[in-house]
DNA sequence: GTCTGAGTGATTGTATGCAATCGTCCCTCT
DNA sequence: AGAGGGACGATTGCATACAATCACTCAGAC
């Protein structure tokens, strides 16, 4: 987190931190679907009692990263690639309704009708937000660029005020941001096996079966990355446009297997 | 509950009836807006310990229903009654959704492609929630009808196969169900003290003026009522259609006041 | 009179302990 | 050999206990 210089220091609490652990493990993938989480060893884990454990565990639940049966236990629910695009059209309607009302919001700020404490704070945020996403660009360093881009659609619904929505936005960027984490996995797992058989189409100095299958290889590792990022136009080579064009939702049905435990 | 009869029994567990019972007394309007609400008073009134409630208020506070400081306490959080129309919009988008797949999935189990053992108890219990609300119709009786509603969409999106939608949907709902509710009650509130003044004029013997009171009076109920449940066309009365269009939102700025502290 | 400061009561955060429940293994019976 | 049943281990659910923190009050100084 590159900002938050003024941000009002809270007191320190297990629990959040926790959840939010456990959370950044799941869309990692450090956790799998599948995967059995028992407070006991999340406990251990993060040297915290159960309490707090549970706690971020019920929370989790409630967001739909876990599931939980009353006397069994709690599992790493399964990634919800069905529902992509019907997440993105949520996300949709919610982005808009947020844009909207923070502009509403700004517009009844500057007729001096009203001037809460929280709008210039958050205003501040976006703008260094802006701008380190503008440095990361001029330094052609892209990756970090997601992750600013959720920030700044979240602050933009903070801006609107209403914590119904922010709330509801950053369930579902969480979960969109799972989905991608997910297929960027399940792809490079999709796509590193290709190396050693290119590997070996040289060795065997198949020099014509190298090169096609390298084609192939970076080739699809194209159409991911367009699909994953988006095209501003369509691509030059017609034939990578139409495979962009024939998946926008990008999520297959592949779901990571499970280790069944956690591992230490 | 007049309905799920073959239900999975579940192991009894105290956690979530507090959550219910607390989310039902906040939508209801038995907590207002602002109350405090303490861990140990709700463990009282409940009859529990103080750990069920603190893990049913973490959930309410990741539902939008309780604002919690950390060691300072909770309060039931505003009605968020400037996103009302914003609510609607991306409730909109899910159920268009969910509508969408559960169709889908209809099309598969006809074809053959797959049957998953829920679909026919949620299809059965679709069924049941219909005949009642046509047998609440046929006697006349249209309360219930509110909650069969809101029961029907959520089978709908449980049909859909998405836990993910169907868990955004459930929360939609009940912070429009809290919004329906709140503005029921306000409109209840402004249209009570009407009562006194008429039968002041009654008393008084002002024939016409108790006549001109008592139809605005109930000209409001009216038009609040078709706001409500909205109007299948204008209603036959030009004055009264156009104070329906009006405020198509329903739900005015007021918040309810709030007691300081949970009643016994 | 107003402001600063410590003290106190109340409330939450976390840890630990125990009972209830579930899944599983193994034994027994058919 | 397969099915049914009982006991055990593992895990969660809840209760209680203690520590940490905060809001508030009241005394005292400027």
């Amino acid at each position: 987190m590159p900002l938050s210089p003024d941000e009002p220091v809270l007191p320190a609490v297990v629990r959040p931190s926790v959840q939010d652990a456990i959370r950044r493990d799941i869309i990692a993938g450090v956790l799998t679907p599948g995967a059995r989480v028992t407070e006991a060893s999340l406990a251990q884990r993060y040297d915290v009692s159960r309490v707090p454990v549970r706690e971020a565990l019920r929370g989790l639940a409630s967001e739909g990263f876990i599931d939980s049966r009353p006397h069994v236990g709690s599992r790493v629910a399964p990634i919800p690639v069905h529902d992509a695009d019907d997440l993105f059209a949520v996300r949709e309607a919610l982005e808009v309704a947020t844009a909207r009302s923070a502009a509403r919001r700004a517009a009844a700020l500057y007729s001096g009708d009203e001037s809460p404490e929280d709008w210039w704070r958050i205003r501040r945020q976006i703008a260094a937000l802006l701008d380190a996403g503008d440095a990361h660009v001029a330094e052609g360093d892209l990756d970090p660029l997601v992750g600013i881009n959720d920030q700044i659609h979240i602050a933009i619904a903070e801006l609107s005020g209403s914590a119904t929505l922010t709330q509801l936005l950053r369930q579902l960027s969480w979960k969109i941001e799972w989905l991608y984490a997910a297929d960027m996995q399940s792809r490079g797992k999709r796509l590193w096996p290709d190396h050693r058989v290119i590997v070996g189409a040289i060795d065997a100095g198949d020099g014509e079966r190298a090169a096609a299958l390298m084609a192939a290889h970076v080739r699809e590792s194209r159409i991911g990355y367009l699909r994953r990022y988006g095209v501003t136009r369509p691509s030059s080579d017609p034939e990578v446009a139409a495979a962009v064009r024939r998946q926008p939702g990008g999520a297959q049905d592949a779901v990571l297997p499970g280790a069944d435990t956690v591992g230490p």
